[in-house]
DNA sequence: GCACTCCTGTTATTTTATTGTCAACAATAA
DNA sequence: TTATTGTTGACAATAAAATAACAGGAGTGC
């Protein structure tokens, strides 16, 4: 008997959004929203925005509209925001040190505790008052302290070994900024931050919408022209 | 007549992620793959592979597969990859510096010109040889220089003006990296990095997976309570 | 060169996601 | 009170995306 119905990814990736939304609304002391006036703020259909929301129970009330105060509290429930979460850097270049010193993270509860690499002239240091240590020991220091999430800021080459160890010794949520797909288990989310496919997407975008001249080209010649491969294998 | 058929974002999205395995198959020396083996490599149905492509063109040939490098090269295309682009970093703390340093954009044609912020200490530094510039000659810089992309890397509140500038100046891309989403004219361009945002929905996923105990107790209590809310506005 | 297999490009089907509609009920105004 | 308006939650209708099916050209082995 699975108790509830499955949430979509759609929906799960909108949470954190309506979640930042709706504290903004409470920062500025507005105590109620309909569907319809959040839509207008969001840009997204009132019609969205209930449906997304009704997933996790009827949070509002007809004739009223939905408590921010309320709301707000229920997504942070929900997203797992009422508790505090340790956090690992694994890789202390340069943006693991950027993350490491983005002190907002630690606002919403998500605390790091620890850097690790292999930079002798990194280890024994410390950023913001966090420790570098030997990747070396990162066995021991899992299995001493529970971490929730590690944070992968490594290079390509590592990073799959790396995440495998992570896997194997118990850490259960993995943030990915290293340029690969991680293989692990089942029971091991991984969450990927690829800056270059982000970068590569917003170029694609903009090159499609700044091409009529390409396009009239593209015209001229019809359709597109039969690879001519080089069959030597 | 407008030529050709929109790309769904679900695809353009992926695109990346095929440019990138398939330059690994090319330093793996491997010169031809059916979309059969790409989708094993990737996780994904050869069939959506073989549709994704077909978007841009037929790339492939019956009995034998796709060319790798052709391929390779076609997707670059398609991508914009084939030429250089400058960027700006709008924003010189943590984040700003470690995308100054991470040089593997570089790499990708992606060259980052210029930094711009309103600490004196910073401005008139330099950052891997990247001068730091005061926010104010920021105007004139775009003006005399062709800025491609500018990478926001500021606070949520400074966020929104500077966009706004930017476009008025003429940047077309923005590569968002503030907690906020930007109000820009239709033919700007974002893309947004929500670092938190990611987090988040790493944790909603541990959590959900990790969380037999809750799901009972909330079978217990039968469904959500009605919310109680106060009525004073 | 012929039979047979491989594998694409394309069309059909299924699944997932978004949007539109409306009955029910709360809030508000008359 | 009573009428009117606002707004949810549920569900129906579309739209978009992913998957499967398949016809037929190209490669492969004999």
């Amino acid at each position: 008997m699975d108790s509830e119905k499955r949430i979509s990814p759609a929906v799960i990736n909108r949470l954190p959004r309506y979640y930042r939304y709706l504290g903004d609304l409470l920062e500025s002391d507005i105590t109620r929203i309909s569907s319809k006036e959040l839509s207008a703020k969001m840009n997204i259909t009132a019609s969205q925005i209930r449906q997304d929301l009704n997933n996790f129970g009827g949070f509002g009330q007809q004739g009223y509209g939905y408590n921010v105060e309320y709301l707000y509290n229920e997504i942070k429930k929900i997203l797992g925001l009422d508790r505090l979460y340790n956090m690992i850097v694994v890789g202390g270049g340069n943006i693991g040190q950027a993350l490491v010193n983005y002190t907002n993270f630690e606002k919403r509860g998500f605390v790091i505790k620890a850097v690790f690499d292999t930079n002798p002239r990194l280890i024994g240091m410390t950023i913001r008052g966090i420790e570098v240590y030997d990747v070396d020991q990162m066995e021991e220091y899992i299995k001493n302290h529970n971490v929730d999430v590690a944070i992968l800021t490594l290079p390509r080459s590592k990073a799959a070994k790396v995440a495998n160890d992570l896997a194997k010794w118990g850490v259960k949520g993995m943030w990915n900024f290293s340029h690969v797909d991680l293989q692990v288990p089942d029971d091991v989310l991984v969450e990927n931050v690829h800056l270059t496919d982000s970068l590569m997407t917003l170029i694609y975008k903009i090159n499609e919408m700044y091409s009529e001249e390409n396009e009239l080209n593209q015209l001229a010649n019809g359709l597109p022209i039969k690879p001519i491969i080089d069959l030597e294998d």
